[in-house]
DNA sequence: CTATAAAACGTATAATTGACGTTTGTTTTA
DNA sequence: TAAAACAAACGTCAATTATACGTTTTATAG
């Protein structure tokens, strides 16, 4: 048996934004544009993530923030290095065949994949060269390659993440209401919350202040807002691991 | 700027078992081996993890598997994939380049390092080809390359999962005592637990199952034996996303 | 048959959760 | 300008779970 040769080394990103008007969690995809078999490029009828191979000098994770970069503009985001895909058929779809010349195919390509969540308003999708779209992660797209794995894989690892770590705010402006934080959770988590309950808890986090300000430009009740303080939360809960199970 | 060449992937092994007798959590490690500069073989002065190239058609999983039979001859075990290393100067330091022809520094190794979960008890640490030696988690060798990082993030990751998942289990004989148990939260978490509540919340769940027998050949009051049934726990605890945060 | 020591059981209290009712405050509309 | 509408915000109670200990049981060693 031989090891492999030659293999192709990448970073994928998939970056989950949250849309509060909708109330659903999306994914930010762009077009697929590949070299055909004559040589020319073609736009093909799906969409994947961003990545892109890395440079010789550069470590994953700078990598994969420069490919964030490039799509949204974005530096300081909350990203994770989620898993790495690298079976030797991920790119061997009969789809996929019909696209790419199939030297391509001699050559493992082993992908590192990250998720970033950002914050939807912070990103004008029309500012970098793709063609980015916001898709609701109930709703996706035609995904080329791998990508659906790999994204439901992030999907999988964000719903326990948010659960163990307040990220969740990381998708939301600086300012929030109580309500707003719930209904990212539920949009992510798919689940309903009771909303008393949930106000209650939340409310009493050190790390959630209150703010001097309400909700302008409502038609009901404004809400208080509040932010979260990642000082706080990082000085009060250093890593105490106690027994639940 | 040019994107990397030739780059080496591999697949390293953290092999965590546990020592009922020392109550320690421990690494199986390797010696290292080297090719030295004039092209023979040298036994290297430390202990690195276990990792191997990956075969032309094999999966990562795979090949995380073949490399974890091959050092202990296990098959089913538990096994998680959890960061891949391909930072550009992950194997230059110092130490290192003693050893290791400088040509290997122009071509990038990233490798996709796994964690194992074994039963001590299950494994012949001489009927393999390496020197491998149990180390205490506490107690480290000197260890090569970026070994120690991968390591110490292989252990925070399973303080985590070991909280959230019954995954303990795969670290104790089939048959077990309740305070054996609690000695190994104990050892991987470093933290002491009171035994009372421990035992009334562990005999509660579902899935520890009490058996017709009970420890022999201790010099005290012999303990109840139980056993734990992922058959229940797969069944009860599907994945339901509740919020606690 | 008694001392020993771990195993196993018990209890009282505090904290958290879950389910649900009520009040408050702002905007709209009648 | 008062009332209706409605989300925001607060409150209550029972059930569950966590925490902190004290007590009893039981097999073995001497």
């Amino acid at each position: 048996m031989e090891f492999i040769k030659n293999p192709n080394i990448s970073v994928d990103c998939v970056v989950f934004g949250y849309d509060p008007k909708t109330k659903s969690l999306n994914l930010l995809l762009i077009k697929r544009y590949l070299e055909s078999k004559d040589g020319s490029e073609v736009l093909v009828d799906d969409y994947v993530l961003t990545g892109y191979h890395i440079y010789e000098h550069e470590t994953l994770d700078d990598s994969a923030t420069r490919v964030l970069k490039e799509l949204t503009g974005l530096t300081n985001t909350y990203k994770k290095q989620f898993k790495a895909f690298g079976d030797p058929n991920r790119l061997k779809n009969e789809k996929d065949m019909l696209w790419i010349d199939n030297e391509a195919f001699n050559f493992r390509t082993v992908t590192i994949a990250y998720y970033f969540l950002v914050k939807t308003e912070d990103v004008d999708v029309n500012k970098n060269k793709y063609q980015a779209k916001w898709f609701p992660i109930t709703d996706l797209p035609e995904l080329g390659f791998d990508h659906e794995k790999i994204i439901l894989e992030a999907y999988e690892d964000l719903k326990v993440k948010c659960l163990a770590e307040p990220i969740i705010f990381e998708l939301l402006p600086d300012k929030f209401t109580i309500n707003e934080v719930q209904d990212v959770y539920q949009s992510i988590l798919n689940i309903e919350i009771d909303n008393r309950n949930f106000r209650r808890k939340l409310i009493n986090k050190k790390y959630i202040i209150p703010l001097d300000e309400k909700q302008v430009g409502v038609s009901k009740k404004p809400a208080q807002l509040y932010m979260f303080s990642k000082d706080i939360y990082e000085k009060m809960y250093q890593k105490n691991y106690l027994i639940s199970m």
